[in-house]
DNA sequence: GATCCAGACTGAATCGATTCAGAAGGGGGC
DNA sequence: GCCCCCTTCTGAATCGATTCAGTCTGGATC
């Protein structure tokens, strides 16, 4: 069997507590007693303290949860999310925190066990949809957590990092509109349930549950609004997943279609970037040039020329670490807006 | 305070076992009772079992630690890194594990507690230069852990999955002898401690601490070996990091400077990639073109038509994980090599 | 020489569960 | 009516540490 502190203790002939103490506590005992314990754990094979009996004695554990609701490899996947992460984890680190990946499976039962059976000191939600599920099992264990939207109604405990995605969409929108685009499409992921690809009939922005593709579909409206142009003549274009690909397979029809939009607004860089793609393929059979606009501001966006929002990736994630290991004394510094900029790059011109 | 099993168990007037099978063995009980109990925990708040009790209890925690010997934030930036992190989470995911991104400090003492303080029930070593240290640590806790490269000296317990980076190294460096190129550049990530960027005068590959780059650097040698070009005639170019940057900066004083290597080989895509954006920089005052070639087949080298020796990312952390949480029998098993493909692009042309 | 004190170490309670041998109760078979 | 078995539930041991209120020892103080 493997070694305990008890073991040691008495191969050195002294109490469990001293032992502790020697690990832990190095004051609460004579240096020369410290090293024979620490010999004799050496001679022993004996690793130091369980850490998870520790952590049960001590009450935290020393690792933050990060929940991502789809497949946790997309927390890999997505560019954005990973700069999030890139961000979280260097603060993580700073704070002596470990990050615990929970992989959140799709079914809302085991969802919850997944968040009930972590063992960590606080959760991280990133891009939560209509969650509550998970939200619901972290309050209940309660645990600290931070998301990265505004919450749908405000809770007490709940501490978020975010942008004004309405209004950061707006500005791109506005952008747009500015340069005579009327005839537009809206690009967003999964925005009903198992829709499908491409077109899709969506009476308000408000149907769509994501929250933030709903902030950003309504920014892009109100832009467009209050130029006279009603949400009934904006096209909306369903992708299934967030990624290039399912950007690309979202519009090509459309694009290559009769009377094709001029431009496309899309919810994220990586769909821009499929929309791009869809175009070069294109190419040569379009009418006219297409404006195309991301969201992000993700690296590949600067190469391909993409007009998008720049939001601080790196830095929401080190927020929200800090908000989770650090969390102000004034609950107000709970709730954090980041600034975001509208790029302008090649991929807009003039209708 | 937070409720315990223990109090649900007095609120139903059960003991606290029962309360405990109710939740992980409902065939120990009537259903009406554990209807009962899971309904008086509903009421209570009880957010089900403390997972770090149970861990303690049970003897194993349903994680997996990802150790990475530079920065933690490193995992998240490096495209090959975050393809192996995906392949990994994707399969712990499907064993029911998490994955604990621990920070490794760079101080070794505090490595090592990094290492003996994670709560886990196995190591994912990417990337282990010569951290001794943390395996040591690991071996000691008695933990399996798998490596991204064979071990510098066989260990019972040591399972692997990687590449034969030496033969696969050599196969790309044939291709670019085989153009005709002689006059040769070898780039590397900190191939000597505290090694400053640009020309780096190494007495052999064998110098190198990380297994990875020696292993490659000795298989472009090989190559050129073959054909009668010595070691000493080839040009060794340290980096500093392996980022797009760093490779750019090592390579610049190099390409721009009196008689110039006409093929550069670099040890990662990244650094590769930081060769092409300097030579695309310098462009016009480049006597001739510079061949370069790269190492993952990251995604951005297709784009760029890096040539490059592709290894395959996801499998090799499926794999990696799989050799942790389902142990193959026999020992011979946990050391896996993966196949490696030469792919040729518009990178390398003749010298 | 009695008193006090600081330093070094110990004992026992505690963290919150799981597990397993066994007790109680009820029902079926003969 | 007796025996046995099965289901349901309990009690107590256990996982491996941390913590805190003491105890003990030896030396300083007056």
């Amino acid at each position: 069997m493997k070694p305990t502190l008890q073991d040691v203790a008495n191969a050195v002939g002294v109490s469990r507590s001293t032992v502790s103490n020697a690990y832990c506590r190095p004051d609460q005992l004579s240096a020369a007693l410290r090293e024979r314990i620490l010999d004799a754990a050496r001679q022993l094979d004996y690793p130091g303290p369980n850490p998870t009996a520790r952590s049960l004695r001590r009450g935290f554990v020393g690792a933050i949860g990060v929940l991502f609701t789809s497949q946790l490899s997309y927390a890999f996947t997505d560019p954005f999310a990973v700069r999030f992460l890139a961000g979280l984890s260097g603060a993580a680190e700073r704070h002596g925190s470990a990050l615990l990946l929970v992989p959140l499976p799709d079914d809302p039962a085991r969802a919850r066990a997944a968040v009930e059976n972590a063992a960590v000191d606080g959760f991280c939600v990133y891009c939560v949809g209509n969650e509550e599920w998970a939200l619901d099992a972290i309050r209940r264990r309660a645990l600290p957590y931070v998301t990265t939207a505004a919450p749908e109604e405000a809770h007490p405990a709940h501490r978020y990092v975010g942008i004004d995605e309405r209004a950061a969409a707006r500005t791109v929108a506005e952008h747009v509109a500015a340069l005579g685009h009327r005839r537009v499409a809206l690009l967003g992921d999964t925005m009903l349930p198992d829709a499908p690809p491409g077109p899709l009939r969506l009476a308000a922005p408000a149907d769509v549950p994501h929250p933030t593709t709903r902030g950003r579909l309504a920014g892009f409206a109100d832009a467009f609004a209050a130029l006279g142009v009603d949400w009934s003549d904006l096209t909306v274009l369903n992708a299934t997943g967030n990624s290039r690909a399912a950007g690309a397979a979202a519009v090509a029809a459309t694009l290559t279609g009769d009377d094709p939009p001029t431009a496309v607004l899309a919810c994220s860089d990586v769909l821009a970037l499929g929309v791009l793609d869809t175009l070069a393929e294109a190419g040569p059979r379009l009418a006219r040039p297409v404006s195309v606009t991301g969201f992000d501001d993700i690296a590949e966006a600067a190469a391909a020329g993409l007009t998008t929002v720049r939001q601080p990736a790196e830095e929401k994630g080190r927020i929200a670490a800090e908000l989770l290991l650090a969390p102000p004394a004034d609950p107000a510094a709970g709730h954090v807006l980041l600034d975001t900029a509208l790029v302008v790059r090649t991929s807009t011109r003039p209708a």
